[in-house]
DNA sequence: AAGAAAAAAAAA
């Protein structure tokens, strides 16, 4: 039988066909590489017919209990013109052929002769005789591996019977699109969706034996799984854009979970008999203890009133009361603009539940800006979801963000998870029966742990990183789009993104608009460009367009269609008015600064930020220098920036908030002031002072910045009421360093160089401090928040520069070209990355378009250049570096020689290893210290620099191996020094030894 | 002339 025959359902049955041999039934597909298999006394090699098998029956239970509603329904419109019986049979089978053809071709089954484990190899011997005497054609001349998925990708279209790929040239007809499509997309199983030129090239030279071979297995697999391959190309239409990602991240999720030996069974004729029909059903009952086990069923909510959801605050605020009697209903995006403390944690969470109950969603996503946020506010949704699930359900809550593994609230989650109920003794089918009980809980199973999985539990709170990376070419990208869409998501902190995290945002927001999620966006005061973006983002998605194209807030709610509704009357009057007082003062220079410090705040916390590295060190080192003099010792001085190990920075951030954070207990912060607060400290830090830790300074002096960020660091003065009981008539006083030039304007950087803030904006903030300074008293302005600082900020970020002609006026104008540059290249940034479902004229994004290839952003493909590989913020790049310290007869990860390193390798999926994989996993992190890229220049790759020998778990990873002073090994490096208590510098270069 | 922050590699 050639390709070129229509297909033909259930030509071969086994068993009851003698005509057919059942040769196709010895292509094996899997080998037991950790003998995970062997040890649970099962075949050391697993069919390609059972893997396809396992592969259909999760991702049928997948269909079944994982997806959310909307999705379901766009995918029965791509795969079944409706039908969802229909379609979900097809994407089973679909699921199954990701490794068929690819794995049926000769070049791949000798693969298995290639194993290096003797035991396995004489597995693979005793096979290879099997198989050829079952009549498998295969003679053991090696040949050339092959991409086993782009294999897939070559041949499946005309295996499921697109007329573009036949043998015969004369009877070549059209291409058929969806089956190309899906090909690909199958082919994309390892992560990168393959181009076409990618898949020319895995172009095998078939047999007729084999093309038939194929053609058995496939019929084989339609018969198991019910499919009528005649109807089939008629009905796969994945013309909607979210059906692409969808479909390639259903397919890796049920791959991995069917790739998975201690869950699924490895069945070869040998151990498992011919009769296909048993085959099928044991993969379902395994697939079904699978999905029970990971907890990937839907979320399945109960009408529940505010005061019940909501037991500790069941007295709603203005806007979370205007937010609940608008009784949102139907896939929504809403807009929350209020400020801090007026509730907004909680309407996200109530609208998780509200969207969750009334579109069938499986979940929820919440989006923060900072590591540190998502594991607070996961702790709080934990609690949330804890009181709301009810006593039948249990759920994955995972936190989601580079560190997660190491999280605290992670580590509880998956403890709570060890302690439940065994899994194996629940059953599937009792999801839907409200008579069984299961102790209510939230919980993390460890599955979720390995990278690109968090997402795919049903709920997750981690980094807004996740999102923007989510329409972003890069290995397994879909697979975020896909957990994301399922789910309500929540952008926390809108306003805090810069612009190029802003742009990707709306793109993720266009995908999630398309396949029927919901957005839930919170923010303080949103400038109005920014919310008229995000809708216009989410109505791209929709293809529609707004009725109200520029909402004014501050709550919008934008259904389907994009009909708008605006709630007014709701802004919360709870909001305190800040008062703040900002004395401008000339940067003095380091010496006379820590002259001032030492001699005028003798007493009580004074903090200074700084915008540089090298200035704080400066000033540092300045105070050093002159504090014996002055009667300080050198503890009461402390340093504190982002060049430290992750340890010892995590050690100083709990020193400071222990001792200038609010009391212990906290039960008694209302009432008793932290009794560690010492009598006096000098705290000289960077910009990691400035926002998410929660401390409170007396004295506050900072470098001139964007004024947004100003506000932010003066949140840190007076944070605690106890702790100003002799000011409470007064604003606290803020110090603002400048240096003016010789014309009294500020010094700034020179427009263009690659500085930390844009100089239109350090000089517009400069104007409009001055602008506020009283004339009499020419130093000190005081500031009413929100009334004064709002118009300052629309001004700044909204605004061109005013007309004038002093010099000040002169220079905001010579600037903001600069600035606007600044602003079109991060918008650039994002445009050379993102994917949108629709371009500008509503013309759908095609399969083609989301190609991509291992070497994506790796600089050798021009399709694909290094600067635009996935990113989610800009910024100076930097690379990680383990740290570790050389002993005379050990290395060990603490310069006092405490804590040996063990740097053997583990495996991470090999049982006995994945305990010591965790640990070591943890500590690397914990010894990372982040290097910017031009503090080492032209150093040869910092793979290559000293290592400790052997250390094969260090293979690939930079690493900085140091002497217990924190000097060093290797010689290029001469310019780096590292102490726990400074972090590292690369100023302090070490003496020259005196030559004599 | 350059901060903080986040991210990154299994399905043979």
């Amino acid at each position: 039988m050639g390709s070129a025959q229509p297909p033909t359902q259930r030509a071969c049955s086994p068993g009851h066909d003698t005509r057919c041999s059942l040769a196709w039934l010895w292509i094996w597909a899997k080998t037991d590489r950790f003998g995970l298999s062997r040890k649970r006394g099962n075949s050391p090699w697993n069919t390609l017919l059972a893997h396809c098998l396992d592969t259909a029956a999760v991702c049928g239970a997948l269909f079944d209990h994982y997806l959310a509603a909307p999705v379901r329904a766009r995918l029965a419109d791509a795969f079944g013109a409706g039908d969802v019986a229909k379609a979900r049979s097809i994407l089973m089978f679909l699921a199954a052929t990701h490794d068929m053809p690819g794995k049926a071709i000769p070049d791949f089954q000798l693969g298995f002769l290639q194993s290096r484990d003797p035991e396995l190899l004489a597995h693979a011997r005793h096979w290879l005789a099997q198989a050829q005497s079952h009549g498998l054609p295969l003679d053991s001349t090696h040949r050339t591996a092959r991409q086993h998925a782009h294999v897939t990708a070559r041949y499946l279209p005309g295996l499921l019977g697109c007329t573009c790929c036949t043998d015969d040239e004369d009877e070549t007809g059209p291409e058929h699109h969806g089956l190309h499509a899906i090909a690909a997309l199958l082919g994309g199983h390892h992560g990168h969706v393959p181009n076409s030129s990618c898949i020319g090239t895995a172009e095998c030279d078939l047999t007729p034996a084999w093309k038939s071979l194929q053609r058995e297995l496939l019929n084989e697999l339609a018969r198991l799984l019910d499919v009528d391959l005649t109807e089939l190309p008629a009905l796969v239409r994945p013309e909607r854009p979210c059906v692409l990602p969808l479909f390639a991240g259903l397919v890796v999720h049920s791959d991995w979970i069917a790739s998975d030996e201690s869950r699924f069974t490895y069945r070869t004729p040998e151990t498992a008999g011919t009769n296909t029909d048993l085959w099928w059903r044991s993969s379902r009952e395994e697939a079904a203890a699978a999905i029970r086990d990971l907890r990937l069923h839907r979320w399945q909510p109960t009408e529940m009133t505010w005061a019940e959801q909501m037991p500790d605050t069941p007295q709603p605020r203005p806007a979370q009361k205007a937010v609940i009697d608008a009784r949102i209903t139907g896939q929504s995006l809403v807009i929350i603009e209020d400020t801090t403390g007026g509730g907004k944690t909680e309407i996200a969470q109530y609208l998780t539940h509200r969207l969750a109950l009334t579109c069938g969603y499986h979940g929820a996503y919440i989006a923060l800006p900072l590591r540190a946020a998502s594991d607070q506010i996961a702790r709080r949704y934990r609690d949330y979801l804890t009181a709301i699930l009810g006593s039948r359900e249990a759920a994955n809550l995972a936190v989601v963000h580079g560190s997660a593994h190491i999280s605290e609230i992670n580590r509880e989650l998956k403890e709570a998870s060890s302690a439940n109920l065994d899994p194996s003794l629940i059953n599937i089918t009792n999801c839907d029966d409200p008579d069984t009980h299961q102790p209510a809980s939230v919980v993390l199973h460890t599955w979720y742990e390995e990278r690109s999985r968090g997402l795919l539990s049903c709920f997750g709170v981690g980094t807004i990183d996740q999102l923007v990376l989510a329409p972003q070419k890069s290995r397994h990208w879909f697979l975020r789009l896909y957990g994301l869409v399922n789910k309500t998501v929540v952008i926390d902190e809108a306003h805090a993104y810069e612009l190029y995290q802003q742009q990707l945002l709306g793109a993720a927001i266009a995908w999630l608009a398309d396949a029927g999620s919901s957005v839930v966006i919170l923010s303080a005061t949103l400038p109005k460009h920014q919310r008229h973006a995000l809708l216009a983002a989410w109505c791209s998605g929709l293809q529609t367009q707004p009725s109200t194209p520029n909402p004014t807030g501050p709550i919008t709610i934008v259904d389907s269609q994009g009909r708008c509704r605006t709630l007014t009357s709701a802004r919360s009057k709870t909001s305190r008015k800040h008062r703040t007082r900002i004395r401008l003062m000339a940067d003095p220079g380091p010496e006379a600064l820590a002259h001032h410090l030492l001699t005028q705040h003798t007493t009580g916390i004074t903090t200074v930020i700084r915008n540089t590295f090298i200035r704080a060190e400066a000033l540092h080192d300045a105070l050093l220098d002159q504090a014996e003099k002055q009667g300080w010792k050198p503890e009461e001085i402390l340093l504190l920036h982002g060049r430290f190990f992750e340890k010892d920075r995590a050690h100083h951030q709990a020193t400071l908030e222990a001792k200038l954070g609010p009391h212990p207990d906290p039960a008694a912060r209302a009432t008793t002031a932290n009794p560690d607060r010492p009598e006096r400290l000098l705290l000289i830090g960077t910009q990691v002072l400035e926002a998410s830790l929660d401390y409170c300074t007396d004295h506050l002096y900072t470098d001139l910045c964007p004024f947004d960020l100003l506000l932010q660091r003066r949140g840190r003065q007076w944070r605690h009421t106890l702790n100003r009981p002799r000011h409470k008539h007064l604003a606290p006083l803020t110090h603002v360093l400048w240096t003016p030039n010789e014309d009294g304007l500020p010094c700034l950087p020179r427009p263009g160089t690659p500085g930390v803030y844009d100089p239109y904006i350090l000089a517009a903030t400069w104007h409009a401090l001055h602008q506020h300074m009283p004339a009499h008293a020419p130093l000190t302005l005081t500031l009413t928040s929100p009334t004064d600082t709002q118009p300052i900020l629309n001004t700044l970020y909204g605004d061109p520069p005013p007309d004038g002609q002093t010099p000040i006026h002169h220079l905001l104008r010579t600037l903001y070209p600069h600035w606007q540059r600044r602003l079109r290249d991060e918008r650039k940034a994002a445009e050379g990355r993102e994917l949108w479902p629709y371009d500008q004229n509503g013309n759908p994004t095609t399969y083609e378009e989301l190609a991509s290839g291992p070497s994506h952003g790796a600089g050798d493909d021009p399709d694909h250049p290094a600067h635009l590989a996935a990113r989610s913020r800009l910024g100076t790049p930097s690379i990680d570096v383990i740290g570790l310290y050389q002993h005379p007869d050990r290395i060990t990860w603490d310069p006092a020689g405490h804590e040996p390193a063990d740097l053997r390798r583990y495996h991470p999926y090999a049982d006995q290893d994945q305990e010591a994989h965790r640990l070591q996993r943890r500590h690397f992190l914990l010894n990372t210290v982040h290097v910017p890229h031009y503090w080492i220049g032209d150093l040869p790759n910092p793979t290559t620099w000293t290592k400790p020998e052997p250390a094969p778990a260090l293979t690939d990873r930079p690493t900085l191996l140091l002497t217990p002073d924190g000097s060093p090994l290797d010689g290029r490096l001469a310019h780096l020094t590292y102490t726990p208590q400074t972090g590292l510098s690369r100023r302090r270069r070490p003496q020259p030894p005196v030559t004599s």
